[in-house]
This record gives C-alpha cells, sequence and structure tokens, in this order.
DNA sequence: GAGCCGTGGTG
DNA sequence: TCACCAAGGCT
C-alpha cells in the first residue's frame, strides 16, 4: 500500500507534528492557557481549569475560572478559604464532590508540598479529585511532561483515527494504548492540547468535521465512512422519576428556611429548601407528605406549578407548598434567610428553581 | 467493574 | 420532548 494511502500507524512520527501544525493555526485563546509554542501556564491555573472542565463544557467554567482566580490568586488563598465559601462561588457548576476536593487539595498541596503543585502524574494522582486523566493533564499542560492525556475527546479521536469498532467502556484500555503511542516527547502540553481541542471542534461527536481535520488522510473510520458512528457505546438505563414535596416557609419577616444537605451524596453539603425524601413512584399524599415538614402545626397550602430537574440518574418533580410561621425557632440545623440574601448562599440550581417558583407561586 | 454524582447545550 | 454529551473521580 502507498504510504500517501496508508491508514493510521501507530509508529508514525508524522501524526504528532500534523496536529501540532494545525494546534499552531487553530489553538482557542482561553483564559487559563498560553499561546501554543509559549511558555507553560501556571500551574495553579491549569490545576483549576481542569478540575473545573471535568465533564463540564468550556462556556460554562469561563465565568466560574475567572471568578475563583480573581477571589482566590493562589493555592494558599484557596486553601485558606471556609469550605462554605468554596460552596456558595461553586453553585451551579454542578457535581459538588469537585468542590469538596478542590479545597481539600488546595490544603493538601498547601500543608504537605508547601504551596507549590508537584510536577509529577504520580505525585498528582495522590491528591484529592485529581484522577488519571487531570494528573496527566496537569503534568503535561503546566510542567511540560510527556503524559497520555484521555479523556472523552481522545477517546473519540482514536476510536476513529484506529477504527476501534468495540464499544466503550470496554475498549477504554485499548484506546489509552493507542493514545499512548502517539504521545510524543516535545510540546507535551500544546499536543495534550491539540488532541483534546480536535475531539471538541472537529472531531466532534456529530457531524464531524473531517474535511478540516489535519488526520483525515490516516483516518480509518473516514475512510470507512464510519467516523460518525464511533465510538459505539452501550445503551444507557432510562432515567426514572422521583417525586417530592417542597416547604416554602416564611417568618413574620418574609424570611425562608433553609438548611444544609448531608455532607456525602447528592449535592452534598449544598444548601436547600426542605422538603419530603425525593422517591421513586407513587405522587405524594398531602397528609403523607405533611409528616416530613419542618415545623409541625402549620397551615400549609399548595403553590401553583411544578419544578422540574434532571440529575445524573434521575428526573425530579416537585410541587411545593407554603407556610408562614409566627416568631418560631428555626428548627436544628436549619436557618432563617432573607430573600435578597439568597444569592450568597450555596444553593444548587435545583434549588434556585424552587426559590423561583415559589417567588412567583405567592 | 459498575453505580453514583449536576448542569446546560444540542439535534 | 428527550437522549446524548462534555477536558472524570470516587467508592
Amino acid at each position: 500500500m502507498p504510504s500517501s494511502m496508508a491508514s493510521a500507524s501507530a509508529a508514525d512520527p508524522s501524526l504528532p507534528a500534523l496536529l501540532l501544525a494545525w494546534y499552531d493555526r487553530h489553538a482557542r485563546r482561553l483564559p487559563w492557557r498560553t499561546p501554543p509554542g509559549g511558555p507553560a501556564p501556571d500551574p495553579y491555573g491549569v490545576w483549576l481549569s481542569e478540575v473545573m472542565l471535568q465533564q463540564t463544557t468550556v462556556a460554562a467554567v469561563i465565568p466560574y475560572y475567572q471568578r475563583f482566580l480573581a477571589r482566590w490568586p493562589t493555592v494558599r488563598d484557596l486553601a485558606a478559604a471556609p469550605l462554605d465559601d468554596v460552596l456558595t462561588e461553586w453553585a451551579g457548576l454542578g457535581y459538588y464532590a469537585r468542590a469538596r476536593n478542590l479545597h481539600k487539595c488546595a490544603m493538601a498541596v498547601t500543608e504537605r508540598h508547601g504551596g507549590v503543585f508537584p510536577d509529577t502524574e504520580e505525585a498528582l494522582r495522590d491528591l484529592p479529585g485529581i484522577g488519571a486523566y487531570t494528573a496527566a493533564a496537569v503534568a503535561a499542560i503546566a510542567f511540560g511532561r510527556r503524559a497520555t492525556v484521555v479523556d472523552g475527546n481522545v477517546e473519540r479521536v482514536m476510536a476513529r483515527l484506529f477504527a476501534v469498532e468495540d464499544p466503550l467502556p470496554g475498549s477504554k484500555g485499548e484506546l489509552k494504548r493507542l493514545a499512548d503511542t502517539l504521545t510524543p516527547d516535545s510540546r507535551c502540553g500544546d499536543y495534550a492540547q491539540a488532541v483534546m481541542d480536535l475531539g471538541a471542534t472537529v472531531c466532534t461527536p456529530r457531524s464531524p468535521s473531517c474535511l478540516a481535520c489535519p488526520w483525515q488522510a490516516p483516518c480509518a473510520a473516514r475512510r470507512s465512512g464510519i467516523a460518525e458512528e464511533l465510538p459505539r457505546k452501550d445503551r444507557k438505563a432510562a432515567k426514572p422519576v422521583r417525586r417530592g414535596v417542597a416547604f416554602w416557609l416564611t417568618d413574620d419577616d418574609g424570611r425562608v428556611l433553609l438548611r444544609r444537605r448531608p455532607e456525602d451524596g447528592l449535592l452534598g453539603g449544598m444548601i436547600e429548601v426542605p422538603s419530603t425524601p425525593w422517591r421513586e413512584g407513587s405522587p405524594w399524599a398531602p397528609e403523607e407528605a405533611l409528616e416530613h415538614a419542618p415545623l409541625r402545626g402549620l397551615r400549609w397550602t399548595p403553590l401553583p406549578g411544578l419544578v422540574r430537574h434532571t440529575f445524573t440518574h434521575f428526573h425530579l418533580e416537585l410541587t411545593l407548598v407554603a407556610a408562614t410561621a409566627e416568631a418560631a425557632q428555626p428548627p436544628a440545623a436549619a436557618r432563617w434567610v432573607a430573600l435578597p440574601a439568597l444569592g450568597g448562599e450555596a444553593l444548587p440550581t435545583v434549588m434556585r428553581k424552587v426559590v423561583r417558583a415559589a417567588v412567583a407561586g405567592l
């Protein structure tokens, strides 16, 4: 077979060069990046952005990244902050265990490493919230280490370039090995970002722009006409619906009752409007729901509307009931909060929807 | 290994 | 409307 027709070979040294040349022309300018070929960016900013970018889009991350960096310019500043402040600043970004681990990691870097991020994959991997992907990304981007970065983009690009037809997640190991064979020894940070940029902007999940791809010639899936079908994936289970009743309780001064969720699990450590448990199956009968009310002996009235929200593995439907308590002490683990102060609370998006629905319904 | 863990955009 | 998807990590 003529070399010009050869499909991707793991040993082909021209593949990284082709990609880097493309990246030199097409790299997106992002707040946590330095230009291609330039000095490496600050490890703190790289780490912060990579944690925020876990399963999260660039567009969603940018404003959060800017606010975090302005409020806590160094890892020491972040380590010294109260966890509550970090959770409040993170509210709306999702996957709140990331925020708790971010704070833990900042404290570990400050206390165990003197405020300086370790510069090897292995040492980074030992820090909270840093897994295989993030350790490789920080090592390559911030420290120029040769490290094979494998995220969803890289898996898709490798599956197509080498026409791997075995479905994910079973093919993860194979895709990682293929990615590793391509990883160059120089310009490690640029290369890592280049593969991910390629996946994000050219080798997209649907309607990939193969004509704009620096790897179009060697791409085995494109040649077979199956690029858009790869990577294959096993079907995911359908999401069940869970239902609950939220209690909008205000006092004489119009303040609303809020409480903190348990530290672990769904929305761990975040602030919420009290509610019944969220259960799958039958809707809550009124008298049944009131057994879970935060205060007894109140006259609850239904509010119009239904709050819908989708989590990773279930849909949620919340109805609202409202009551007023006269000069009541807040129940244990709960407190009264004035409505104008809600912006400063660690309210996840689903709870901001509850607030909006309650205010609109009263 | 597989389930859990948010949110917003997209087709 | 709805399933899929995004620079994953933890248990």
